[in-house]
DNA sequence: GTGTTTGTTATCAA
DNA sequence: CTTGATAACAAACA
């Protein structure tokens, strides 16, 4: 579920929660979140870490962990929410109940049924990882393995290396497959996903199943001015909760109410009272006005 | 029972 | 070689 604004928004969170605990002790109950490390690796390994810092690449969340001794290997714990992940942070011991916020199967508490991984800090506090449909993965690797998972990414949306000339080089590579395609592929651009994909077609008066060959310069000039600004936009407002996405606080996001397209086939077009269609289109639902986007 | 779902990867078919 | 479609992972929901 949570593409870039979700991950970056769980980012911020954390670094502002976890950054400079020890974990005390770690309790999983999923085998497949923590592979290749058996279950009781994945614990005694974390066991005594400190976190040093909490950063994003793609939609991936990089734990970097220093043990307290100085000639110990620094580590790092990768974590991918994929579609139904959540990380929640609380500070306090016990069980925490969600302030209005139910989680999917209408579980409200922590841990819940869904809780894959407890990390337990050593003054109380508790991150918890949940998924439900259990695609997600936690990680632990050294820093050489950290950069050889990281290393096929493409550019970041929000960095100063997405420039028109790039985003016109990708569409190039992508000839006569569509934009919406490119703009998927995680290889050429980093941590765009539908909602957002959709929503920049949108915004830029583009449709997506457009052959990204066709594009003109001031397309894609208008189509990177908007992937651009509808995340920055989605980070201000926390995200998206279109179904299981949290804050690292347990909060929903609030970015549902700007979707223009996302979720709101056959109703009227903010700007023009069109109905938005959905067709499926790369194996998703996609979303557009008729009208605005050609 | 049917179809759908924010991510990603493998495999098959044209 | 290119491209698209589908299934798979697994679970909930309408």
């Amino acid at each position: 579920m949570p593409e870039l604004p979700e991950v970056e928004t769980i980012v911020r969170d954390l670094k502002k929660t976890i950054v400079g605990q020890t974990i005390g002790s770690v309790f999983v109950d999923h085998a497949k979140t923590v592979a290749p490390l058996t279950i009781k690796e994945f614990e005694l390994q974390l066991k005594g870490l400190k976190i040093s810092e909490v950063s994003r690449r793609a939609k991936i969340i990089i734990i970097s962990l220093n043990q307290i001794s100085k000639t110990a290997i620094p580590y790092f714990l990768l974590i991918h929410l994929k579609m139904t992940g959540q990380l929640i942070f609380t500070p306090q011991k016990g069980k925490i109940v969600i302030g209005g916020h139910p989680q999917p199967g209408g579980a409200t508490d922590l841990p819940n049924k869904f809780t894959r991984i407890n990390l337990k800090f050593k003054d109380g506090g508790n991150l918890y990882f949940n998924d439900m449909r259990k695609f997600g993965w936690a990680r632990l690797m050294t820093e050489d393995e950290k950069n050889k998972t990281l290393k096929p990414y493409g550019v970041e949306p929000l960095s100063v290396y997405f420039t028109e000339d790039i985003l016109k080089s990708i569409f190039t590579r992508f000839k006569n497959r569509s934009i919406k395609k490119a703009l998927f592929d995680q290889n050429y651009i980093a941590g765009l996903g539908n909602i957002y994909i959709d929503e920049a077609c949108f915004i830029s008066g583009i449709k997506p199943d457009k052959q990204a060959s066709l594009l003109t310069d001031s397309e894609i000039k208008n189509l990177r001015n908007a992937i651009i600004s509808v995340l920055k936009l989605s980070i201000k407002s926390r995200g998206t909760s279109a179904r299981n996405y949290v804050t690292a606080d347990g909060t929903k996001g609030g970015f549902v109410k700007h979707l223009k397209v996302y979720g709101r086939e056959g109703k009227e077009c903010k700007t023009c009272g069109t109905l938005i269609l959905k067709i499926k289109h790369a194996g998703r639902g996609t979303h557009f006005c008729p009208e605005c986007q050609k």
